[in-house]
DNA sequence: CCAATAGTGTCTATGAGACAATATAAC
DNA sequence: GTTATATTGTCTCATAGACACTATTGG
């Protein structure tokens, strides 16, 4: 029986009720580590456990709700703060809602991941008080199922960099090579070769377009100035850049 | 404020009416040519369209629902027949809720991918006596959102075709290399290079493995009899099996 | 000066794809 | 025999990755 010859049989109330929530896995980088955004929680079930920000899906789109989840929980709500979200690249990454996932009732959850540059610490005082990033290896014991969830989050997040512009959602509009590099050092957990990636990030077509400008000042400890890029328009990577040590994950 | 303590101070009850429900895009080959599975509507809205397979979720997990919907569209709930599904491959294909997409009401419904190898034509006087199999490229003008869905699944089914082994989904467990050229043609929509195909199927660590066996004819019209073929370990095709005139997917 | 980094050059192994060749079986 | 197909061979070009090298800048 299809949904709508159910549904004009059955008034839909009567059955347990379901309610549907959104949970976004955050990432972004600080300090040369990947975070992922987290909230504490007082209350049981789970107090005292760290949990994904989430929350009812209101009169809006899925999408919308994960969006407003993101602002609220990082207090970048107004201002000339809540321009940073739009650089923000969202997703949906997959809807989890076995019974028994939250143990009071039936709750069917719609997780997004979202990748952003470089936003700010959730300042105490505002409603964001008890958000923080936290670096994705020490994100454990997570409540409900959402260990689970950043897990996958995390796996989607490493395949699409090899295959998307992704990396570039988590530096700023312009960028160098290096700090490209590092994107996808902290993501995939290994260094790459500065000097192959350096060539091959220039031979994708589409993947990065010279500004012309160069940085303003070399690295840290030395080292010339390097030349500043922005994200071009492609919307895959051909050649993708496949990520080292792929053998364990074949079988 | 998280899911949680959003949960703890409020009824859900008192919200809107969510109903969540599983769409299926079930995938097969027949007669050389891509094929989903479409079931008739009698009732508005959307009377005399067709839609996906689908229902409400009951107390089950979405995969058990997904499964069950599919289970009960084929008509193989019973039987030898049931063993059939024990070799479709699922996924979750991706979640659809905006407000709106169904007319009467909230509907989240979550949208799975089912591949098979050759599910027989649901039979008449069954439950499912108004579902059958037509060719993606005859699929239009599909109930609610499910042209979407539909297109969703299409591209995620080319895309997987090209890194790991689902092509064998829709072969039998011994199958030619031809059989699995004409499944990537099928779902790709363009002819392949034989000789090229099979070279490259066969360096694929773990992608299919010799049974030792040879077909029992050749082709319909001449040609030596191909060896049979199993499906090997891997999960993941490295080097993945990239698909012609990708180009145009780039920008 | 010294150390670190940006960027380029070179070499090798591998894979993609065009094309050809050979062998086998249906009709 | 004729034709289509299975399978293998060969050649060329592009890419991945190892490694080396030069130039530039901060300290």
């Amino acid at each position: 029986m299809d949904e709508a010859s159910f549904l004009a049989g059955y008034d839909p109330r009567a059955y347990p009720s379901v309610a549907v929530t959104v949970d976004v896995v955050a990432l972004t980088i600080r300090d040369g580590k990947l975070c992922v955004l987290l909230v504490e929680r007082g209350e049981q079930p789970f107090a005292g456990h760290r949990a994904l920000p989430g929350g009812f899906v209101r009169e809006e789109t899925l999408d919308e709700a994960a969006l407003r989840e993101l602002a609220e929980e990082t207090g970048l709500t107004s201002g000339e703060a809540a321009g940073e979200l739009d650089r923000v690249h969202f997703e949906q990454l997959r809807t989890y809602g076995n019974p028994g996932r939250d143990p009071r009732m039936r709750i069917v959850s719609v997780a997004y991941l979202a990748f952003a540059p470089h936003l700010p610490e959730p300042t105490a005082g505002s409603d964001a008080a008890h958000a923080y990033w936290v670096p994705v290896e020490e994100a454990k014991d997570l409540a409900f199922d959402h260990d689970q969830i950043l897990a996958d989050g995390l796996e989607r997040a490493r395949d699409k960099l090899e295959y998307t512009p992704l990396a570039t959602a988590f530096v700023g509009t312009d960028f160098t090579i290096s700090e490209l590099r590092q994107v996808y050092a902290a993501v995939w957990g290994e260094e790459l070769h500065a000097g192959n990636f350096h060539r091959k990030v220039l031979s994708v077509p589409g993947f990065v377009e010279s500004t012309g400008e160069t940085a303003a000042r070399g690295g840290e400890r030395g080292g010339p100035k390097a030349k500043l890029y922005r994200a071009g328009d492609a919307r895959l990577l051909h050649p993708a850049l496949l990520r080292p040590t792929r053998e364990d994950r074949v079988r």
